[in-house]
Formats: C-alpha cells, structure tokens, sequence
DNA sequence: GTATAGAATTGACATTTATCAATTTTAACA
DNA sequence: TGTTAAAATTGATAAATGTCAATTCTATAC
C-alpha cells in the first residue's frame, strides 16, 4: 500500500495549467537527453532546438491527417487525443496523450502525419523538429541511442495494447484502460489512485472499441462492485488487484503495481 | 485489374527454402541500408555485421520471453509468429512475420523480449547485432535515418492494427487480416493473389481476438459469396474489392489496391 | 440565471459471437 | 501404410454487446 494519498490540491491541478506543466525532469524528452552520462553542454543543445509552440485551446487541433511531418511534440500540459478517419466518415481514436508523452513517432516513416492530433483541454506542447534532432542524435550517440529506445517503447506499447484491444472483454478492456491511464499519470509524478479523464465516455468508448452506453454501463457497474469512485470525469481506484484481475494482465502490465 | 496472376511455381515456392529466400533487394534490410544514397562500401560494412544464423525448424523458438535483447533479426525464409504469455498461462499472439520483415524492435527500450517468436515452419533468418548496428548508424547518417524510418513504420503498422482490432465485427478482422497479409506477400514480390497461410486457424483466430469456431465460419462464408478460394492454407482473393469494403479499410489501407 | 445543445446514463430488445459438443479432415509418426 | 493425435469444421445454445429510444445530467452561451 504504497500508493501515494493524493491531495485536493494534487487533482485540482490536472485542471491547472501551470500546475500540470511536467519539469523537464519527467517528461519523456529527459529520458531522450541525459540518462545520466550527457553533459549539461549536450543538454543545451538539444534545449536549443526545441520550441515552445503557443498552448492550444479545447478542440484545437496540433496537426491533421496528412499534413506533411516535421516535428515530433512532447505534450507539457493537458492533454490530446489522435485519431484516423475510417472509411464511413467516423473518426477513430487511435490514442491519448498525457504531460510528457510523445507525438508523431508514427509520421516518420511517411513523412506525413498519418493521423490527426487534437487537444481535449487547454494543452501545452514542445515542437522538436525532427531534421535538427536527427542532425543532434548523428553528434551524440547517447541521444541516438535514446531515440531508438523511446520508438521501440513506443512499439512495445502499442503492442500492448493491441494484446488489449485483440482479446478481452468489454469489462477487461475498461478495466485495462483505467490501470494504463493510472500507471501513466504515476510515471509523471501524479497520484495513481485519484485522477481526472479528460477525454468523453465516447472518446474512450471508441478508442476501445465498444459501444458508449457498454462504456457507461461498466463505470456503473465498477462502481457498484467498489472497485473505483466516478463521478463523471473524476476517478478514484478504490481495488486495483481485482481490476487488475478483470484486465487478465500478464506480467507486463503488472508494473501498474509498483 | 494489374494483379499478378501467380503460377502453380509461386505457390509451391511458399515452401521451398531456396525459391523462398527473399533477395536483399526486397528485404527490409535493404530499406535499411541503401535508399539510392549508400554506396558500395557503406554497404559493405552493414553486410559485414549480418550473421547468418542456421534454419529454425517448425515450432523451434528464435527467442523466449524474457530473454535479454542483443540483435534484431530478419526474416529471410519462412515465417514466424510472436507471442505472449497471458496471465491464465495461455499464449497470445502478437504478430505474424512474413519475409523480409523484422522482430525484436520492441525490445530495444527494456533491454529484454517482451515476447517470444516461434517458427511456423522452416525458416532462416538475418541476425543483425544491435550494439554493431548502432554503432554503424553513428558513422552513417543514412543508416540512422532509415533505423528510425523503420522503426516508424512499426509504429504505423501496429497503429492500423490496433485500428482493426478495437473497433471491428469478425468478418471485417478477418477480411482486414487476409487483406494484411496479402499486401505484405506483394511488397516482397510474392502474389498478393493466391498465397498460402502458414499459421493455424487458431493463431489466426487468437491473433483477432475470435473464438477459433468463429474464424472457420468466417472462412466458410467468404467462400460461399465468393470472396476467396479457401482450402484449408492456401488463399485466392477473388473480390478484393468486397474485402475492402467489408474490412472498412480507410484510405491507409488503400494501398492494397496499388 | 436561464435556455439549450451535447454528453451520459438507463432500459428493452436484437444481433453477434463465444461456448459446448460432436464429427470430419489432416498431418505426424511408428 | 496404417494409426493416432491434432486441427478444422459444423451445429445448437447461451452469453455478451450493440442498437434504438427515452431520460437525465452538465456545460456553455446568451
């Protein structure tokens, strides 16, 4: 029972711009810099190419589908969701993204961004342009070598995911959604066990693949057996062993516990 | 109507070794290493840290969970499939590689395979050291550029699979599946026609998240309308087109049809 | 503060898919 | 080649989830 008690304070600020801001400490562009072996010289470079794009408003979009790719973005505050038009008009989440977590990995390849990006509360990105990243990663060959490392935990999660996505049912899938989104915010520094969804019951519900009102009826029905508070948006894990039971986590995901 | 029409040669050639070794021309090491700008001596060096590595029998493991990373590895004949272990002690699969493909790129972040690859028949592969690979890519900017491509790539793949997984009915997994496997056959210079599926119903079935009873309905009904020629492993897409539409691919999937 | 549109929930019902069971077919091995 | 175990198919039934419809709740704009 080490799960940190958070405060009022702690889950006001999700809602909180400058309080949400991720120290370049916890963000995943640390990770990219200095594991311990670059010097604050290296540091500044990479700080040097990383720009500080103005904070987007609800709804606003960071990039659409098909725009051509320049930058990855590291999200500071907020969050946002990605998504690719299907063949009947609809959108389908392909993804959330938290303070400190990456965007646009995917449009490398490419060279255009093959889904869209869109903010679902005020949020605050860091542009890096790719091609100096590129150039700086040639330079150093810990920052290269932490490139690589993030794509391929960016290929492990997806995988991840797709395990998810392939296999449960709907209560496993909700279930493995509320441990992923815990997990997430923990690694930023935020409580695990209290925290706010900024994306709608439809957001996750297609994300997951299910149907809304399956999606509303398993928060009803987690609520009922005692394993999490909700409150509309607001989401309070009270038994996480037997959430973690529902979601059939392999030992992978069991990380969620530590 | 520009499909290759495949002789009885092709098919047969799925299982023979030699017919089957994918030139470096098509191979994704070749993307790897020499998109028009590398030249012969570049080229070389990336040839000089390839290991050949002694064929796997069906049901042989490249690699188990859990196993520490060093090398990536190309498929070069024959396929596999990668698996992970869920936490009622079955397996669940991951993915299918075809030749020309990679594995072990989701295991660069964590330093370990988070899951295992096992041979679905005889196949050889390419075994690339990743420490010597990462060192080639410090010299070579090109080099570094394609590792990330590639690794993009995934990303990308693994994102339109998530898209097929999270949201579809059965016959769309199935048909987006055949359609999957049937473009990747192409992109390495096979028929995209008529090819033979080397994994069992149940791979197939696990891999989609379906009951195997599903998966061989599905089969037996896109027989009946017509969409494919199906006897037992080996596939004939005869209305791609309907696939596509049952698949509701978006226009990323499109490219089926080039 | 109120009006209004959108989001979320709940219920009833239809449809899809999983499960259980039996049978047929295929592949592996002696 | 014949034997046997595994794989695949098919049918009947049960369970889960989607769809449709109505209602309640929430947030936004005026």
């Amino acid at each position: 029972m080490q799960q940190i008690q958070p405060t009022k304070y702690v889950n006001k600020a999700l809602f909180d711009l400058n309080a949400t801001k991720v120290a370049c400490q916890e963000c995943s562009l640390h990770q990219l810099c200095l594991p311990r072996s670059i010097d604050g010289n290296d540091l500044d470079k990479l700080d040097n190419i990383i720009e500080r794009k103005k904070p987007l408003k609800r709804n606003e979009n960071l990039f659409q589908v098909g725009e051509s790719f320049n930058s990855i973005y590291v999200v500071r505050s907020g969050s946002l969701k990605t998504y690719s038009p299907t063949i009947d008009g609809q959108e389908q989440v392909t993804g959330f993204h938290l303070p400190g977590e990456l965007l646009g990995l995917d449009a490398i390849g490419k060279g255009q961004h093959p889904c869209a990006a869109k903010a679902l509360e005020m949020t605050s990105v860091c542009e890096v342009p790719f091609s100096h990243l590129e150039g700086l990663a040639q330079e150093l060959p810990t920052l290269q070598h932490q490139l690589l490392r993030l794509m391929s935990k960016e290929i492990y999660d997806d995988q991840e995911l797709m395990l998810l996505l392939g296999k449960k049912t709907a209560e496993a899938r909700l279930s493995a959604f509320l441990l992923s989104i815990s997990l997430r915010f923990k690694q930023r520094g935020f409580s695990s066990v209290e925290f706010y969804l900024s994306m709608s019951r439809n957001d996750i519900a297609n994300y997951l693949g299910l149907a809304v009102e399956t999606v509303s009826r398993m928060f009803t029905r987690f609520q009922e057996d005692n394993f999490i508070d909700v409150e509309r948006k607001h989401i309070v894990i009270k038994n996480r062993a037997e959430l973690q039971l529902i979601a059939g986590v392999n030992e992978c995901c069991t990380i969620v516990e530590k």
